[in-house]
DNA sequence: TTAATTTCCATTGACACCCATAAAATCCCA
DNA sequence: TGGGATTTTATGGGTGTCAATGGAAATTAA
């Protein structure tokens, strides 16, 4: 397996630590994760449009960096891009048994508390507060069948779904 | 780790001094950090832009190098660049529990007093007031969701992406 | 000497590391 | 194919270590 796929609920204990789904950790390996410390650890930080905390691995902290590469040195608009992608991202490594601890700005980005949701994206997961990630995949199939209805009008009365990735549950 | 990430706060004492955070101290360590007499250091100066401190390592040193290189010698721009830039350098280097201490000016020009805010930007850092901050960082991520957007306008349909989340991805 | 630094030591609390247990998945062989 | 045995995961908790912090001692400057 080389991509995050499917959901999974964990428990978020009184030290604020909770276990990476075993099948993440995996792909996180395959990622080049190294708990030392010259290397990455799992990027985390508050998704920009939701409720949610994106994570993911090496190639994930590329592609910020690739983001990055683009703009010109000393620019203040470098400097302010740089802030909202670095100065947000916190470096987690799991410990002995593959947990985290999530410290509070996630924690309170994604309003976490008891139980928390690890959904695969591919390339990346988030982290979600079980409701409301409910809410907001039952609002994502509702779009999406929509998005359907207006392509397809007529052609698929029952067609499948076009978003895949989360069909699996835990 | 090879590059200033996350944010950290950290208490400034009545002596001036303030810790950096223990992993800020590595990257600077593998960025030729050098306690001793002869250069290393870290290099530390106001930002031009904004109401924070500049801070990094050798190869920052090096950056601001090759920023002057590319203007012609004896342009009115590099002198004014250059005493921007350099004249108000100053070299601070840590003690033995890895404290540095914010010189008056230094101090004066982020308005720090009490607590500070060490904010990774990747191949430097930057050291703000915390309160002053959060206004940026709100607006940081303000234009970081602008800058998607133009990235990422009329790829889909709809509009947002169903899994939102930020611009690093696929 | 007094004032201002710099070096050293002490305390606190957070977290990394370790072990134990429970639950679930997987294996294995009759 | 069933179901007991074995391994993997998830989770809970104890403890040593280190980072952050405060303050004393020692060194230098004025």
């Amino acid at each position: 397996m080389d991509r995050f796929v499917s959901t999974f609920t964990n428990k978020l204990d009184a030290k604020g630590r909770v276990s990476i789904p075993a099948g993440f950790r995996e792909v996180l390996a395959r990622d080049g994760y190294s708990g030392g410390q010259s290397g990455g650890g799992i990027y985390c930080y508050p998704a920009l449009d939701t409720p949610a905390l994106d994570a993911g691995g090496e190639s994930l902290a590329r592609k910020i960096d690739d983001l990055l590469k683009g703009l010109s040195d000393y620019s203040d608009e470098r400097d302010q891009l740089s802030v909202a992608l670095y100065g947000d991202v916190h470096i987690l490594k799991m410990d002995g048994e593959g947990r985290i601890i999530l410290p509070e700005d996630l924690r309170a980005h994604a309003k976490l508390e008891g139980e928390v949701a690890f959904v695969g994206l591919g390339q990346k997961f988030q982290i979600w507060q079980p409701g409301a990630f409910e809410a907001f995949r039952a609002e994502a199939r509702e779009r999406a069948r929509d998005h359907r209805r207006l392509f397809h009008a007529g052609r698929r009365p029952g067609g499948d779904e076009p978003q895949g990735g989360q069909g699996a549950r835990e």
